[in-house]
RNA sequence: GCCGACGUAGCUCAGUGGUAGAGCAACUGAUUCGUAAUCAGUAGGUCGCCGGUUCAACCCCGGCCGUCGGCUCCA
């Protein structure tokens, strides 16, 4: 019997010899440490033996796939430890996450704390008596009847739905799982763990079924590992926009007026004009119009649109002279009506409609967070118009513009999703199957005629129109969702949305929907992350503040934000009673990109000591120099400090 | 909406049934100072709201509102 490994090693043993002394053999260095491996690409148990000649790779706590292991053998700890503690617990699902580890749990009780304490306790003196994690495959019947047994009815359930006549199982102790594995060979093989959290999930992921407890935590082969992995989320919680929007004066959210509903301060606003700026400049250059439309109409219109039918529970609705009303969660019917406001001749083709349109949807209360998820918001909406043949040009020139936003922002790193229809139920969506398919063709040849990589998900398209979305990854690496591209079959056809073709016959447009912030309200919740609240020069709210020493250079310091006012930047004078320190500490907690101390010396010399918010003290400056690098970082939105 | 936790001064937080506290911020005064907090004083609270228990409620109980962590849903 014969193991190959990735590097062309091969080597013979004899039958059934341990994968784990197999790793042992190739590199003793690997004693121990291998986790688990892959055998002709199937995942095994590292103390299973190797049945025939295959080609053998070691996963060990550095692979990429070890995490997932670490964690999912944690979670089954956690369901150990919470057995061991409330026999009366039914245990639900346990798998690994992206950031760690949950398992639902079903107990009328809710856990305390304390108890996600003890558990924790528990867990570690589970890990400490090392027990042996193994995988046990038996008939499907008999691991039901052990389930059965304990009163396990959602496990009972699982293993009844899933797995073939034999499934597989782990025990570790007196605490056995239905699981496919891999796992860890022995519970004292499990690294660094921490329970986070409990919260409510419901069973199978369906609002229909009961609610569950699900106790998260995570789990990293190290400490070391695990305390990186809390300092971040540490870091996450410093550049949280709901903390730092209130305490940079961005915007708030006010509870007389209600939830979900933002109030932009001076400071948020001065952001959100420079996006809409940036962003009218740039749509006006690549040929669209700007349009403005009603924030409510007749119910009418949201009747032919459709929305009455399959969105009205997201929608605030008002009656007035008897006559329904709608206040709009949406700006395309809006500007369809701008589009059909008379007849469109194929020459005029394509139509650009494009609006920073606030909307507003009743979502519930349990899903609002900060400016993210909100109940009024501005969309930066436009619709495109055009021809079937137009329609590869049209999404390059979307494509082309979603880059540039990117890149002005500093999301350098992104990933595209293309979203299509599922093939196995074509008749759910809305359209013809030429249209589908030449809008998926289109969405594609854009892509690939820009070199964008993408991931190409099947069924994930919403029922009117395939789509291309793309997530954006800030500083921290965490994923935003980011500009949005969708071919929309079901308005045009439903609202009559037609034009002349050379042949004189009425034809029905091809509509695209597409934002690059989507909200601003959560883009610029997304720029604070980001950022962590110190905006580039070109964003801040306050690009420079002139702090005077004494109030000897108090008016020598006036001038200098005049200056600065005159040339278009937006300036700060500190006029307190304080020591220059203490000025300087509140110009940093403001995050503003430039402090302009002005002394006797620099009154004496027309000079300002400029100190920048990342780089500290840069020393003396001509007042036309400073100015101008300002301006130029300001003109030429650089990223930098 | 559902499950759980939380809500005390502008902010961060003490306060376990007997007249509500600190630091920072604010205000006033003194100080005129060189790169992340000068000193002193003053003011600021129907303890989220409503109801109940009690001689007495920030504290115990119930309802509501809001926030947070999730679920579900989404720009």
């Amino acid at each position: 019997m014969e193991a190959v490994l990735p590097g062309g090693a091969v080597r013979a043993f004899p039958r059934a010899t341990p994968l784990s002394a197999i790793a042992e053999a190739f590199d003793p260095s690997l004693a121990g440490r291998a986790i688990a491996a892959v055998v002709d690409g199937v995942e095994k148990d590292i103390y299973l033996p190797l049945q025939q000649s295959g080609r053998l790779e070691f996963i060990t706590p550095e692979s990429p796939r070890a995490l997932e292991i670490y964690r999912h053998t944690t979670s089954h700890l956690l369901a150990n430890a919470v057995k061991d503690l409330f026999p009366e617990v039914k245990i639900g699902i346990g798998p690994a996450t992206e950031e760690g580890f949950f398992y639902d749990f079903e107990r009328a009780e809710p856990f305390t704390p304390e108890d996600l304490e003890r558990i924790e306790r528990r867990m570690r003196e589970i890990k400490k008596a090392d027990h042996p994690i193994r995988r046990i495959e038996q008939p499907k019947e008999e691991a039901l009847a052990y389930f059965r047994k304990l009163g396990d009815n959602l496990k009972v359930e699982l293993v009844a739905e899933k797995g073939g006549a034999v499934v597989s199982c782990y025990r570790q102790g007196n605490f056995m799982d239905f699981c496919t594995g891999p796992h860890l060979p022995s519970t004292g093989a499990i690294g660094a763990f921490k329970l986070l959290t409990v919260a409510g999930a419901y069973w199978k992921g369906s609002e229909k079924n009961q609610q569950l407890q699900r106790i998260y935590g995570t789990a990293f082969p190290t400490e070391d590992q695990l305390q990186e992995h809390l300092r971040l989320l540490d870091e996450a919680k410093k550049r949280d926009h709901r903390k730092l929007g209130p305490a940079l004066d961005l915007f708030s959210v006010e509870e007389t007026a209600g939830p979900g509903l933002i109030f932009w301060h001076p400071n948020g606003t001065i952001v959100r004009q420079i996006l809409e700026d940036f962003w009218k400049e740039e749509h006006r250059r690549r040929g669209y119009q700007l349009v403005t439309t009603p924030h409510i109409a007749r119910d009418e219109l949201w009747r032919q649109s459709g929305h009455l039918d399959f969105y009205k529970e997201n929608m605030y609705t008002f009656e007035i002279e008897e006559a329904g009303y709608v206040i709009k969660p949406m700006n395309c019917p809006g500007h369809s009506l701008i589009y059909k406001s008379r007849l469109r001749s194929y020459r005029e083709l394509p139509i650009r409609y494009a609006e920073l349109g606030t909307v507003y949807r009743y979502e519930r209360s349990g899903v609002l967070h900060g400016m993210m998820r909100v109940r009024g918001f501005t969309q930066d909406d436009a619709h495109i118009y055009c021809t079937r043949d137009q329609i590869v040009d049209e999404i390059k020139g979307v494509l082309d513009l979603v880059i540039t936003f990117l890149k002005t922002f500093g999301y350098d790193r992104y990933e595209i999703d293309l979203s299509v229809r599922d093939p196995a139920h074509l008749e759910k969506y809305a359209g013809d199957d030429t249209g589908w398919r030449m809008a998926e063709d289109a969405l594609t040849q854009a892509l690939e005629s820009r070199h964008l990589s993408y991931i190409r998900r099947e069924g994930e398209a919403v029922f009117y129109g395939p789509k291309i979305d793309v997530r954006m990854f800030d500083a921290i690496g965490r994923p935003w969702q980011g500009p949005t591209v969708q071919f929309d079959f079901n308005l045009p056809q439903r609202l009559g949305i037609q034009y002349v073709a050379p042949d004189r016959s009425q034809t029905p447009v091809v509509m695209v929907h597409r934002a690059i912030y989507g909200s601003l309200e959560r883009f610029v919740g997304g720029l604070v992350e980001h950022y962590a609240g110190a905006f580039p020069v070109w964003l801040a709210p306050v690009q420079a503040v002139v702090l005077p020493i004494t109030d000897r250079t108090l008016d020598y310091a006036r001038e200098i934000q005049d200056l600065l006012r005159a040339a278009g930047l937006r300036c700060d004078l500190d006029v307190r009673n304080e020591k220059i320190g203490a000025k300087i500490r509140d110009a940093q907690i403001k995050k503003v990109p430039f402090m302009l101390v002005a002394g006797d010396r620099e009154a004496q010399s027309r000079t300002v000591s400029v100190r920048s918010r990342r780089e500290g003290d840069l020393g003396p400056m001509g007042l036309e120099a400073i100015r101008d690098r300002i301006a130029q970082m300001d003109g030429g939105r650089v990223l930098g400090p």
